[in-house]
DNA sequence: TTGTGTTTTATTGCCTCC
DNA sequence: GGAGGCAATAAAACACAA
């Protein structure tokens, strides 16, 4: 905190022509004093030059002044210096104030109060980032549900066409001869979907794999739905795919990979 | 002009670090 | 224990619709 800056209390403080001054020292601890108001009603006007505003003797013969805002000039180099630094040390905290025609107390504040506004965007936009993502992956997954559908749609009507083939079959062999019953020898003929994984995967037949609508292991080519979550804007090299680790892998990238980890990730508080 | 919502400046209290 | 950071908050300044 610094010295010196004198605060002035409305609410409390005013007695006729009076009004009391409180003076923050150092530790935080306030010593009182009174004004008369009109001995002390000179005005300072609302943008006085950077000479007059560090002058301080020009301070101390002060009213206590309102709030009054910064010129452009002094915020545009504010925010300059922001820029290249968002943390203020002493000596750049002097030079500035010494600079704008500012007390180091209101530099050190609005950096603060900086800090505090640029928090609040980042959270903006960290909240924009996971939206979008949220937003992709639910699109995502509607289509695979869709092509899931298609797809067992599919394998129904060309099950019943090679039913269908076979008992057209059956009836044009040569009369006498035992033909298998196919569905008692192949259950993929009477509910593919009955195929356990293991025995889809040992066969190599995993296309058929969405065929399983009640089994859990219909996703054994992923960890997961929701890998943890990275966004893809940070990905530098979209193989998920190929290594079955996501199946979104257009939109998150499992964080097991530390090449993905970048300053701008979700939850990552990384200054400009 | 006035009421109201937003932004900016400043204060306070607590916490951490050295 | 002092310095500095942050969150919460107050209050002045500002913007703007009615």
């Amino acid at each position: 905190m610094e010295s010196n800056s004198f605060y002035f209390d409305p609410s409390a403080s005013q007695h006729g022509n009076m009004f009391f001054l409180g003076n923050l020292n150092p530790g935080g601890a306030r010593s009182m004093m009174m004004i008369n108001i009109e001995e002390t009603s000179k005005r300072r006007p609302f943008f006085s030059s950077p000479e007059d505003l560090y002058d301080e003797e020009y301070y101390d013969d002060q009213l206590p002044e309102k709030k009054r805002r910064l010129t452009s000039e002094q915020v545009h180099l504010l925010e300059k210096s922001f820029e290249t630094e968002n943390k203020l040390e002493p000596e750049r905290k002097t030079q500035l104030a010494k600079k704008l025609g500012l007390q180091p107390r209101q530099v050190a504040v609005w950096f603060q109060n900086r800090r505090a506004r640029w928090k609040t965007k980042q959270l903006e936009r960290d909240y924009d980032l996971l939206k979008s993502t949220y937003d992709q992956l639910l699109s995502n997954y509607d289509s695979i549900v869709k092509d899931n559908d298609k797809l067992r749609s599919e394998v129904t009507s060309l099950t019943e066409k090679l039913l269908g083939n076979e008992e057209e079959a059956n009836n044009e062999l040569t009369p006498g001869r035992q033909v298998p019953e196919l569905n008692q020898l192949d259950p993929v003929y009477l509910n593919p979907a009955a195929i356990k994984t293991e025995d889809r995967l040992s066969s190599g037949s995993v296309g058929s794999a969405v065929l399983d609508e009640d089994a859990p292991q219909l996703l054994d080519s992923c960890d997961s739905y929701f890998p943890s979550l990275v966004p893809i804007h940070s990905q530098q090299d979209n193989n998920a795919c190929d290594n079955d680790r996501a199946c979104f892998s257009d939109v998150f990238v499992p964080t097991t990979s530390p090449s993905h980890h970048h300053g701008e990730s979700l939850g990552f508080w990384a200054w400009p």
